[in-house]
DNA sequence: CTGAAAGCGCTAACAG
DNA sequence: CTGTTAGCGCTTTCAG
């Protein structure tokens, strides 16, 4: 195993001091003779400055954590791009894991990210993790924490995430704007961002005077539970002689299995039932499925840009979501303002 | 901005000296009433051990670096979730970036890979960086290249890819096992992968007796271009008086594109033309997709296991294919051996 | 079992 | 402009 060139031997092979061969590095004050000797050797020997003791001197290295709660779902791929973006453009790497939706590994990994004194950290998750990020804050690193609010944040906490109340509504005008009247829900469960999308949902549909009633609602946690929780949502329909004429999910995990659940049961989209969900996807404008997209490109870039500016108060940014029609509710404008048809998708 | 607490913190909280504290952190011999005080003062300051000073030592960071060229792709998310277990469960973490495709991007990243002093790097790209991975490798930084094999490789470089051929072959005999016998091909241009497939088919099909012409392979870099390519080979086959009975996508990026070309030229998936693409994903049981999958998640874990294991000797893995064969190449088992019918998909 | 001291690869004063 | 020196936070001999 060959021994890495240090900046000790670029120098001895250079005939400099060290520090002649740093100053070169990053930009001091040298000769051009000698700088001209420096990057030669530089050449010669495959130097690769070492960034992890680089980053002993700044106090922290120049990665931004990421930490995932769900790599699955299209709505992390759009953020990651968009956080990937701006590290780029300030000399950063991205440092990334997925917890997948386990709560051990979530705090073993922010604990990871903070002793590898990540420069700022961004996480879609993180309930657990509060006195850390809390303390990482303190001591100089950011922490973003996206789609979800942090209550009360303290210095160097901050929030992206979306107006899930305003995409509850959203759905309601949507659907009712074209002739429905009768909403079921498919919702992941209790997490905040679910609880509000449901609520803004049904705020707007009692505006409107259509309650929503808590048996319209039904939680699937996973994929294996939507059959029964969409089962018994038509089920609880028909008893009450009154079927579903628009079923909505609140989370684009669920979508696909919320959709084959529907017309694996014969269920007509849209001509029995309009279908409506969160996050757009590659395949939506091919299926003529409508969503309510998150802005989730704009999202990572935005934490990101918490992380690389570091505000000193803490920042509660809540992004507006935007309805992307198509035919899976009906055809018409229904009560969508112009301009938000069709975005190209994916 | 408060300072946070280091080794020698906790040694002065607690009364002895910093080694002493470092041998209670890494587990050599300490009496338990002097580690009792240690890990007293540890909770009390609240100190998380800096592991970029800790990879000086070592040479290296305990972080596995990942290099994808393209996010998008629903093949890098189950090799994603692949390396990050293996990772996890040897005590790394994943240091990932996207290049979307930009050499120059490429080029920057495995470097700044480099400087990072990762423990290994697992890239799904790098045609451009192998002098870099090359000595990365000999200086004990395993590099695995993911989706393309590397000629001749030197020690410490390794390949994990799927056999593009067979994957060729498998399409060829599921279509003609459906009756197919005019096929044309969307591909994505020359990476070897793609090459490699289209080799495959070509040879299968005639062996048994159906050349696969020049005009009725297209190539499509991007999904804008997909429409033309499409729309050119059914116009190919239109004019020589033998329509396409099955079109065939060699990448899995480009499938909803070529999906949405079929069906918005009026063409009936399966009746006029059979659909077979590459890699799964989640709407294609829904969609009735046939596909040829990759064992991406499996790859993952064998690439971040060679990472982990440092073979001596270069191992070039190559993996099979397998079809997963639904509605779009027509009923009927065809060509599919049996107990190779519909895995659950993605 | 524990501490003093040296050193990992690099940067940052401070002289010259 | 350049070299010397100290030191970042941690581990690791080597004595005791």
């Amino acid at each position: 195993m060959v021994r890495r060139a240090t900046i000790g031997d670029v120098a001895t092979y250079a005939g400099v001091s060290t520090a002649t061969v740093s100053r070169v590095l990053n930009g001091g004050a040298v000769a051009e003779p000698t700088a001209g000797r420096v990057r030669e050797a530089v050449a010669r020997l495959a130097y690769t400055p070492n960034a992890l003791t680089r980053s002993i001197f700044a106090g922290h290295s120049s990665t931004i954590g990421v930490v995932i709660r769900d790599l699955t779902s299209p709505f992390y791929l759009d953020l990651i791009r968009g956080i990937d973006e701006v590290a780029a453009a300030n000399d950063s790497l991205v440092l990334f894991t997925n917890t997948f939706r386990q709560v051990d590994r979530e705090v073993a990994q922010v604990r990871a990210m903070d002793e590898q004194r990540v420069r700022g950290l961004i996480m879609t998750t993180g309930e657990t993790a509060d006195s850390r990020t809390r303390r990482m804050a303190e001591s100089g690193a950011p922490c973003v924490v996206v789609a979800r609010t942090v209550p009360d944040p303290p210095p160097g906490v901050h929030s992206v995430s979306l107006d899930n109340v305003a995409a509850g509504r959203l759905m309601a005008t949507h659907l009712t704007g074209h002739g429905r009247t009768s909403v079921g829900v498919v919702t992941a469960g209790r997490r905040p961002s679910q609880l509000e999308r449901t609520a803004g949902l049904r705020q707007a549909l009692a505006e409107l005077g259509l309650p929503l009633p808590e048996e319209a609602v039904t939680v699937a946690e996973s994929e294996t539970e939507v059959g029964d929780a969409v089962g018994s949502l038509l089920a609880w329909a028909r008893s009450r002689d009154r079927p579903l004429d628009a079923v909505v999910c609140t989370t684009g995990r669920l979508t696909v299995a919320v959709h084959s659940a529907l017309t694996g049961r014969g269920v007509a989209i849209p001509d029995d039932v309009a279908f409506l969900t969160m996050d757009d996807f590659a395949w939506a404008p091919a299926l003529g499925i409508s969503v309510i997209a998150q802005p989730s490109y704009q999202m990572g870039r935005r934490a990101a840009e918490l992380v690389v500016e570091r505000p000193d108060e803490p920042v509660t940014l809540i992004l507006a979501p935007t309805l992307v029609a198509r035919a899976s509710c009906g055809e018409g404008p229904g009560a969508v303002p112009p301009g938000q048809r069709e975005h190209g998708g994916g």
